[in-house]
Parts: structure tokens; sequence; C-alpha cells
DNA sequence: ATCGGTATACTTGTCGACAACTCTAAAGTA
DNA sequence: TACTTTAGAGTTGTCGACAAGTATACCGAT
């Protein structure tokens, strides 16, 4: 990636505590390679670096570990990291996730979501047209994010809110690469967010099915092409 | 549930910090219902209870509460528990993760995997016979996590890792039910998992999403009968 | 009696300190 | 030189303390 983000974006972490904001920072210099993988991370360095106590950046370790970013072992943090496989992986659970979240609202009544999507892709090609990568990618998180809470099943909620923050940041730093590859490529980004909406309009449970594969298939053919092959 | 567990199993807790005992020991009393819906939790409180300082405690509600165990909120966290809702959802997410598992595993070598299942199914059939019921669970989890582990798919080994304590602690209990209920019904359980293991040795995809797909279906209504209707 | 304001007790987030443990590297011995 | 032992620096897990913020109960006024 040429020019990574180096800084996790300040309105995110609006409300958010001390061992929060850590836990987004040294998430994105993970994803992002700042921070290489193999690294041993130390409590008290980290600290340091923050300026704050051991305290916040515990918890902020303890996420990450959650998220698979890092390992815990007995002395020390060891950095893992999001290669290619990483990616392709994350991409299989949100596939998953997805597929049986669509899969259960085929028989119900999707008008207020679909005007919901509807208004979200309105505010990305807004984004689009200023330029706003952080707003971009904000708004196509959410359009994701709004698909899953619309099933109202609370266990599969956790397990996306368990994965929530990694995806913001990858979705951050592939928006970044989709706008790099110019104007076209961003309004296909938007045009298979219409075809999502779409499949989920005709109410039936085999194209949306149908529509959400190729949304992923997709989505990840046109990353593997921006990422570091190891 | 007439006789339910009172306390985490010791031998579980071998090689545990304070903050890992102290969410196994309230995850426990939250799904068995000794601590009850709406509760409120302070951290003071559990600290006093447990004769710890707040940091262990801190990690622990931390942990219920990536569980979706509890709500951390403002001031207090509140339990949510596990109803006969929440029981279903847990058997969704595990039959999810199972399935997507399971479907990567057809055109594979597994071998070692049979092996191993049939091994610890051998252990399963030596627990029932001493009525040692905190084995025989033990055993039941180490079939299903053998299985998911063999896919070596790491995002998803750490979407099951997010519910893991959880799943072994409904099961503690389940197990505890199953016993209640006499001799052939766990001799039905045991009969349930030699299904998935020769749907497994077929090594035709369908035929294993079925196996899968019906050990779940069944593993719920045998347990719905057990469950407080609320 | 009801409503508004204040005091109070309780809560969380963060901090610095300490003991117990682990890895490392240097020093001593064969 | 090769190996064991030992001293040291660094690490985590846990603790108690404090400030900042919040719900609650009490008290006064209307």
């Amino acid at each position: 990636m040429a020019t990574a983000t180096n800084h996790f974006p300040a309105a995110w972490l609006k409300s958010a505590g001390l061992g929060e904001t850590i836990a987004c920072e040294l998430r994105l210099a993970i994803v992002n390679g700042s921070i290489p993988h193999g690294e041993k991370l130390s409590e008290n360095r980290i600290a340091a670096d923050f300026g704050t106590s051991r305290s916040p950046v515990r918890e902020a370790l303890k996420t990450l570990s959650n998220e698979g970013l890092i390992r815990l072992e007995r002395m020390g943090a060891i950095v893992l990291g999001m290669g290619a496989r990483e990616i392709q992986e994350l991409y299989d659970v949100r596939y998953t996730i997805e597929s049986f979240v669509q899969e259960r609202m085929a028989e119900r009544d999707t008008g207020a979501l679909i005007r919901l999507l509807e208004q979200i892709i309105d505010k990305m090609e807004l984004a689009a047209k200023h330029r706003d990568i952080v707003e971009f990618s904000y708004r196509d998180f959410s359009f994701h994010e709004a698909i899953i809470a619309e099933a109202k099943h609370n266990r599969m909620m956790q397990l996306w809110k368990s994965i929530r923050q990694l995806v913001m940041t990858v979705m951050l730093l592939t928006t970044e690469e989709v706008f790099a590859q110019g104007e076209s490529k961003v309004a296909a980004v938007i045009g298979k967010h219409r075809t999502i909406v779409a499949a989920l309009r005709s109410n039936d449970s085999a194209q949306i099915q149908q529509g959400v594969r190729e949304y992923f298939a997709d989505s990840y053919v046109t990353l593997r092409n921006s990422l570091p092959e190891d």
C-alpha cells in the first residue's frame, strides 16, 4: 500500500475511553503493517508511548487478542497481523454472517431497512464526490452493520461485534486503495451495494444469497490486487 | 432444572488466573439462573464476594460482556442471561460455524481427525458408565472443538473462541439434564456423535451437511424440553 | 402533597506500587 | 572451550487509592 493511514479517525473515537483509543490505534498500526508480524509488544513500552498507565493498555491488548491480531503469551504479546490469508479469512466470516442474516430476512418486511440502505448509499455517493475516504468507509461499514442488525439475532450480532472494529479498520485501508484506483472503481463499489439492495428488494431467498455471495467474492478479488503478497 | 451445578469444575480452572476464574463462576451463575435476568452487578460487590480487588473482576465483566451475558452500562452491569431464545440462538451460531467448517473438510484427509473423534467417543462412553457428568460434557465439548480446529481457519477459530466458554458452560448444564433423563438418553447422545463421524467418513459434502444439520436440530429439541419457558 | 435542588453515597476509569515469575546474559567451573 | 549456576533486568497479575461522574434520597419551598 502506498500511503497508509497513520492515525485512527478522531471522529470515530468520540466517546471512547483510553483503553478503546489505544486499541484502535494499535489495531490500525498492526493492520497497515506499521507494527510488523512477529513483533513483541510490552505493556510497559506501550503505556510509555501513549503516556498512560498500564491499565488501559492491558485492556487494549486483551481486546486485540480477542480479535486475533495478537497472541498473549507468558511474557509479552506477539503480533500476528493481517496478511493476505487473514484478510481472506475475514471475508469468509463476513460472508458467513451476512449470508446467515440475509437468509433470515427473506420472509420479512424489509421496507424500512431498504429505505435506510438507500439513504446510506446516497451518503456514500456524497462522500465519493468530496473524496472523503473516512466518511465513505464509515458509510460502507454502516451499510453492512445495518443489514446485520436487522436480523435481530442477538448471538449473531455478538459475533459481528467481535470483529466489528477490525472490519472497520480494514475497510478504512481498503477504501483508501479503492479511491486511489480512480473514480470508476469507487462507482463500482457503490454499484455493488445497489445490487445488494436490489436483491433484498426481490424478497427471493435464492437471489439474495446469490447477491451476497457475488458481493464478497468480488470484493475480495478487488482487494487482492492491492495486497502485499506474503 | 432440578439440581443445577453450583460451582464451575475446579479441574477446568487448572491454570486459570483470578479474572478467568471469576468469569467462569459468574458465567455459570448467570446461565443456571442463580443470578437472575435484570440483576445489576457492581464491581465492588463482586470483588468483595470473591475476596479480590476490582482488577480481576473488571476483566471478568469485560469477558462476560463480550460473550453477551451482561451489558456494561455507565453504572453497573445488567445481567442479560440465557433464556430459551438465547439458547436457540447459540445453537444457531454453533450450527453455522460447524457447517462452515465441515463444508471445508469434504475434500480433505480426515483420517487423523476421525481417529481422534472415535477416541473421544470412547471416553464419552467411559464417562457415561461412571456417571461422570463433568467428564462427559468435557469430552462432548472437545469433540466439537476438535472438528472446528481441524479446519485450520484462524478467523473462524476466533469466533469459536469467543463463545467457547459459554458453550462449555451450557453443555455442562445440558449434560446434567441428559443424565437425569436416564441411560437411554445418554446413549442417544453418544449415538448422535457417531452419526457425525459416519457422515464425516463418507467424505460426501451433502451427507456431512445433512449430518450436522440433523445433529443441531435434534440437540435443540432435546434441550427445549428441559428449559424454563420464558 | 408535589416539585426542585442539594448533599451524599456509590459507581467507574485510571494510576502507581509491589510481589511473583521468566527470560537473558554474564560469571564461574570443569 | 563448553556447561552450569547465578545475578539481573524485564515482564505480568494483582492490589489499594484517588478523581470524576451519576443515581438516590433527603430537605426545603411552594
